[in-house]
DNA sequence: CTGAAAGCGCTTACAG
DNA sequence: CTGAAAGCGCTTACAG
C-alpha cells in the first residue's frame, strides 16, 4: 500500500537506506557521493517517481532561477515569437520562464505580477508602459528587476527593450500619403490601458496632420479581433465620402478590414489600400499580401532576456535597447483610385 | 537602508509589532484578527511590498491550488482558445494555471511535466497520446491526475477529452471526394511524436482507399509552418499529374499551400481545391476562405478543466468526453477542373 | 564519503 | 483576539 501523498526526499532516503543529506547531494552534486549509495538512491527515485519540491528547495537555497513574463494575450501571434526567443535565451542560462496573461487588464496585470513573484520570479518581462500606480509602486519598493518591452522610452529610470510605436506608425502613414492618398481612415486598437495602440494611432494622426491637404476621415477604436476590424471597416465604408486608405492598429484588424472591403466588392488596393502593423504570419497569407510594419519580436525577446538576466544578477543596465521596425510594402497598398 | 532580500512574514510582523501568526491570519482569514492589528499589518504589507512566498505556504498547508498545461507550442492559434477556456474554468475554482511548451519533443514534455509538478501542479493537461514510456510510468507511479486532450480513445484507463482526428479527416476527405476529385494530395503534419497528425493523415488516406477510383497521389509530411506548406504544395505541383485537391494537416499548412497555388497561377478552387484542419482565425481570412474542420477548442478546454478539477479532488471520471468536429465548407473547395 | 541538525518562510493546532 | 512553537521538504555548513 503506497500512500497518496507525494514522495519526499525522506521517502527516497528511507528506501535507499541513506540520510536525506546524501539524497540531496546526489540530486545536486552526484560526484560527492559513493557509487553504491548513488545506485540505490537513483533506483529509489525512479521507483517512487520522486520529483523535488521546488518551493522547499527555493526556501533552502534562496534561489529560484526563474523569471516571469506577463503578456496581454496568447490569442494572436503578436507576442509568440518574441516570448519564444526570450525563453530560449533564458533556457541557455538555466533559467525557467513562467508565463501569465492579463487580457489587457491592468488589475489583472498586478495580480499576475504578484502571483509570479510569489512563485519565485526574480525578474519580470512586462509589455508596454501603461500600468497602475500601485503596480509601479509595488515593483519599486520590492526592487523587482523588470524590463518593459514592445515600446520604448528614453532616459527613464526603467529598462526598455522595444521600438517606437509612434514613429513607426508615423513613418508608415507618410508612405501611405506619399502614394497620393488624401482621405485616411484609422482603425486603431483599443487604446484603453494600451500605450502601444495609442502611440500607433497618434503617430498616424500626426503624419496626416503634418500634410497640407490630407485628412483623417475617421478614427475607430476596435479590440484586436478580426471581426472588430471587419465591423470598423464597414463603418468606414458607410461614410458619404469614405477613406481611400486604412491604417490599422495591427494585422488582425487589417485582416478584418480586408474581409469587409471584399464583401463590399472593393478591390484592394485599386479601390482601397489597407495597412497593418506587426507582420505576423497572417500578413503574408492574405490576398493581396498585407503591407505592414515588421516588429523585431525575436531581437526584442533576446535582448530583453539578456538585460533581465543581468539585472537579476545585480548589474542593471538602465540604458535600454531601442530596436528598429521595418515598413514592409506588399500588395495591399497602392495609389488611391483615380476618380476620388 | 533596506536590505535587498525579499520581505518576509517576519519582516511584516516586526514592522507591525505583532507575531507572524497574526500576520498569517490576516492574510488568510482577516476576521479572526482585531481591527487595530489589522490596520497596522496592512500598512506594513504595503510599505514593504510584501508578497507571500508560495513555496513556503504550499509547504505549510500541503496544498497548491495549481494545475499545469503542457502544450506543443504557442506559435499558432491551434491551442490558444482552448487553453484560454481551460484557464477560465480553473480561475472560477480559484486554481492557478501554469503553462509550459514542448516544441513537439517528448523529452521536453517529460522535463516540463517534472518542472510543473515540482512547482506544485497537482493535475496536468496534456495534448495528444504520444509520449515516452518513461513519462507514462512517471505519471502512473505518482498517480498524477491528468487529462489528455486534442485526441480521443475509448475505454482506456486514461481521461480523454477530445475528438477523433481520424474520423474527422476521414469525413472531410469523403466530402472532398464527393465533389468528384480523383487525385488527392495529402500535406500531412510532421507525424513524429504526433498522434493527431498521424490520425489525420491516416483518416484521409483511408477515405481515399475506400473508393473505387480515387487515389492518393502523394503524401508529404511538413512541420506546421506556412512556408513548409508552401514548399510541400510546390512539390505536389511539380508532379507530372498533380492532385486536384489537397488535404492538409492543419490550416497553417493549407494557407501555405494556397500561396504556392497562387504563385503557380492556379485558381482556387477552379484549378485546385485546398482543405485545412482546425479552423483557426486564419482560415476565414484567406482568399478564398478556407474549407476546414472546426475543432471544438473551447468546449474541450472547459470540459478538460472540469474533469481535471474533479480528478484532483479525488473523484476521477475515467469515462472521458468525446466531442464532435464540424466540417466547414468555404470557398477553397470545389469540384475538380473539367479537363483532368 | 556520510549523517545529524539548523534554518529557509509559512500555517495552525494549542494555550492563554 | 493573540502568541509560542512545531512542522512542511529541502540544503548545507559542521563533524566525523
Amino acid at each position: 500500500m503506497s500512500t497518496n501523498a507525494r514522495p519526499t526526499l525522506q521517502d527516497v532516503a528511507d528506501l535507499a537506506n541513506v540520510s536525506t543529506a546524501t539524497v540531496s547531494r546526489i540530486l545536486n552534486d552526484p560526484d560527492k557521493v559513493g557509487q553504491a549509495a548513488r545506485d540505490r538512491v537513483e533506483h529509489a527515485i525512479a521507483t517512487l517517481g520522486y520529483t523535488p519540491n521546488f518551493g522547499a528547495r527555493a526556501l533552502a537555497t534562496n534561489q529560484t532561477n526563474t523569471v516571469g513574463a506577463i503578456i496581454p494575450t496568447l490569442s494572436n501571434a503578436m507576442f509568440a515569437s518574441g516570448i519564444q526567443a526570450f525563453q530560449e535565451v533564458l533556457a541557455e542560462a538555466g533559467v525557467t520562464l513562467l508565463i501569465a496573461t492579463t487580457g489587457y487588464d491592468p488589475k489583472i496585470e498586478l495580480r499576475q505580477i504578484r502571483s509570479l513573484v510569489s512563485r519565485g520570479a526574480s525578474g519580470l518581462l512586462l509589455i508596454g508602459n501603461d500600468r497602475l500606480d500601485e503596480t509601479r509602486k509595488y515593483l519599486a519598493t520590492r526592487r523587482t528587476p523588470h524590463v518593459i518591452s514592445w515600446c520604448f522610452r528614453d532616459g527613464a529610470d526603467q529598462m526598455f527593450v522595444g521600438f517606437d510605436n509612434y514613429a513607426a506608425a508615423y513613418d508608415a502613414t507618410r508612405r501611405v500619403l506619399a502614394k497620393g492618398h488624401k482621405r485616411i481612415g484609422i482603425i486603431a486598437g483599443d487604446c484603453t490601458s494600451n500605450d502601444r495602440a495609442r502611440a500607433r494611432r497618434d503617430g498616424a494622426m500626426a503624419a496626416v496632420a503634418a500634410t497640407q491637404d490630407a485628412q483623417v476621415v475617421q478614427v475607430i477604436p476596435a479590440p484586436y479581433r478580426i471581426d472588430a476590424g471587419r465591423q470598423a471597416c464597414e463603418e468606414m465604408l458607410r461614410l458619404a465620402c469614405p477613406p481611400t486608405a486604412l491604417i490599422c492598429g495591427n494585422d488582425v484588424l487589417a485582416a478584418g478590414a480586408m474581409i469587409a472591403a471584399r464583401n463590399h466588392k472593393l478591390k484592394i488596393p485599386d479601390d482601397i489600400s489597407i495597412v497593418g502593423f506587426d507582420d505576423i504570419g497572417l500578413a503574408s497569407v492574405v490576398t493581396p499580401a498585407m503591407t505592414t510594419v515588421r516588429v523585431p519580436q525575436i531581437e526584442m525577446g533576446r535582448a530583453a532576456a539578456g538585460l533581465l538576466l543581468d539585472a537579476v544578477a545585480g548589474k542593471p543596465d538602465l540604458t535600454g535597447v531601442r530596436l528598429d521596425t521595418q515598413f514592409i510594402e506588399r500588395g495591399s497598398l497602392g495609389p488611391p483610385p483615380k476618380k476620388g
